[in-house]
DNA sequence: TACAATCGTGGGTTGCGCCAACATTCGGCT
DNA sequence: AGCCGAATGTTGGCGCAACCCACGATTGTA
């Protein structure tokens, strides 16, 4: 889990905005993301974590349907399918009802990769936030849910 | 400047974890960012921006220095120098007493572009902190200050 | 003087988020 | 019934941020 280059020192115009804050932030959640998934993600990255974790709450979709509920783009959507469908972790069969359509589902295996996956992002979870007090991490709860989705 | 394209409904396991929150408030945040730098950027991108401010909080200095102060690598410096010094918003003269470096500054043309882009970027921290109090603003800040420099 | 370190530079790579185009298929309207 | 527009999956591409590696030139040091 390599963090990401620190500057050195930080211009006063930048150190305290918000934006800066949440962008240094968000890079040290994202480096220790992606370590995580180098080290233990079997090569999986997270937009193939997204589409299990839609898919075993949701069920069989079409691949559109999972762009949207996921937030990918349909044809980022068809790579990560190909992907996690070559390691048997999903599986895709056309819509008879609506050609058009492919129905993906999620497979054992794939389930199971899927807990595993959690776990590894469970320590990530706690690795960014092991600087903060509980109260903190409910302060945290509470307005990053705000600025996620305003 | 353009939202996100936004999760249609996230999974439980998701929309709960500290990363994930984070990651979406950070990708508003640089959506905002972007869009800002898109539409009032002079086609100027983050990496411009720091290196402007850097030159403007501690002076010349050399391009490694400047690497290692804003946390950009030495050769994505060695490009946004480029670009900046092309429209004339940096100068970069050699250094006399050490051949190998180049000494960078910035230009009164540079400084007013800094200050206007401050300007920009000042809108972007308020729009996305719209949503929060003042009392959360003020956790915000405190939290973050600690998520950024652990 | 040989060697190691530093500097600027160019060329790649990766992850994520997009957009445009295309052929196929479906649905609604006339 | 026929036509047109919309949806679907796919390919290929772009941009940004963040990296890495390798090179020639230069410097400092053993």
């Amino acid at each position: 889990m390599r963090e990401p280059l620190p500057p050195r020192r930080t211009p006063d115009r930048q150190k305290d905005r918000p934006t800066w804050l949440l962008g240094r932030a968000a890079a040290r959640s994202s480096a220790l993301l992606a370590g995580a998934f180098a080290e233990q993600g079997d090569g999986l990255r997270g937009y193939h974590y997204r589409l299990l974790a839609a898919l075993e709450q949701w069920g069989p979709e079409s691949q559109a349907d999972l762009g949207r509920d996921t937030g990918i783009d349909r044809s980022d959507v068809t790579g990560a399918l190909q992907e996690l469908e070559e390691r048997g972790l999903v599986r895709r069969e056309e819509d008879r009802a609506n050609r058009r359509r492919k129905i993906v589902s999620i497979t054992p295996p794939g389930l199971a990769e899927l807990r595993r996956l959690d776990d590894v992002l469970d320590g990530v979870q706690e690795a960014l936030l092991a600087p903060l007090s509980a109260a903190q991490r409910r302060h945290y709860a509470e307005i990053m849910a705000l600025l996620a989705a305003p």
